[in-house]
DNA sequence: TAATACTTTCAGAAATTTCTGAATATTCAA
DNA sequence: TTGAATATTCAGAAATTTCTGAAAGTATTA
């Protein structure tokens, strides 16, 4: 593989957004180049590609991994390891979702239930409590949701999404079904 | 105010987690500290509260600022200036996610578009644009909708948070319908 | 068993980000 | 105006993160 302009500012760019979603910018590099090649790549080459040490590619591979982003095969005769993207781009966007529920909501919400079952020893922490159960709820109401909307199937996620803010009139609808329904 | 032990636990937490929204620690724990707490706090209160410089306040508030998260107020007869958080904290989540949208995933969105409109030189290029228009499609599928449903009344979007994985019925529900008057 | 081909680890170097505090700017009352 | 009270800026210090490369580890083959 050779890195052509257009290869090198798509990985360039990855690499920064990486660092926004939880992986640093070399982690986000080579799973940029990873997705965008269609054959495997081994370490070495990855280190060439992106002008960085071999060290620097092996911990990067193993970041992906706990990511469960990559796959590692091998060549009949060669003892290299040679890596690829993992899943589709939709698998990948869940992975990360998951990765990331997992690892700061999860600890973030068992925090904030600690603090809420705490008495309050003045008005200031009963107030602060108030604020603190709001943020819980907001939490624990959109990660819920995520996560139910992880479990539809493709193509009703897409029919979804395609609705865009029209799901206001289902929502409607369904209400004036359930209203005579309970006539 | 004093630090208790519970506001301390949950302002350093929120440090934290505010690297990983897009600012720093010292914005988050800020910030942290003015959701929970009721009464405007002067920039010497908020130092002092946190153990950090005025400097570093005013860098910190200057920043909320910029993404709409604060406040200022002032006492009669008092030249200082007190800061308070903006907003429910349903606003907040949704400044956060307007505020990176503009930053981060416009941005990439327009790259890749960039990067589409090139001619594939070779076939690997062909590949390597195949794979970044699903990038591109997914992520613009995604904001459109989380934008769509930010204009959504909070009472509806409620109602299909609650709903959950359910939405999957109403939309073959949906579906049935469209398929008769369709006849 | 030893030699080879590769991968992983990790101490310290390099790069980056964040923070401090002195200097500067602003605002307002007298 | 001037001076007192406050806010902001920014160069360099401190802290943190990332990266390198030499050493150690692991398989495989002969």
């Amino acid at each position: 593989m050779r890195m052509t302009p257009m290869i090198e500012s798509f990985v360039c760019h990855f690499g920064e957004m990486g660092s926004r979603w939880g992986f640093n910018r070399t982690v986000g590099q080579i799973y940029a180049l990873l997705v965008i090649n269609q054959q495997p790549l081994s370490a070495n080459d990855i280190g060439e590609l992106l002008g960085i040490s071999r060290g620097n590619v092996s911990m990067g591979l193993k970041e992906l991994h706990s990511w469960q982003l990559v796959h590692t095969t091998h060549r009949p005769g060669d003892r290299k390891d040679y890596y690829q993207s993992r899943g589709s781009i939709w698998d990948m966007a869940n992975r990360v979702f998951e990765e990331r529920r997992k690892r700061e909501i999860d600890p973030t919400l068992s925090l904030l239930r600690d603090i809420l079952l705490d008495e309050a020893g003045n008005a200031e922490e009963a107030y602060a409590q108030e604020r603190i159960a709001e943020i819980h709820d907001l939490l624990e109401n959109i990660t819920d949701w995520a996560q139910s909307l992880q479990s539809l199937s493709p193509e009703k996620l897409n029919t979804l999404m395609k609705l865009g803010s029209g799901v206001g009139k289902v929502l409607e609808f369904k209400d004036k079904l359930m209203a005579k329904k309970a006539d």
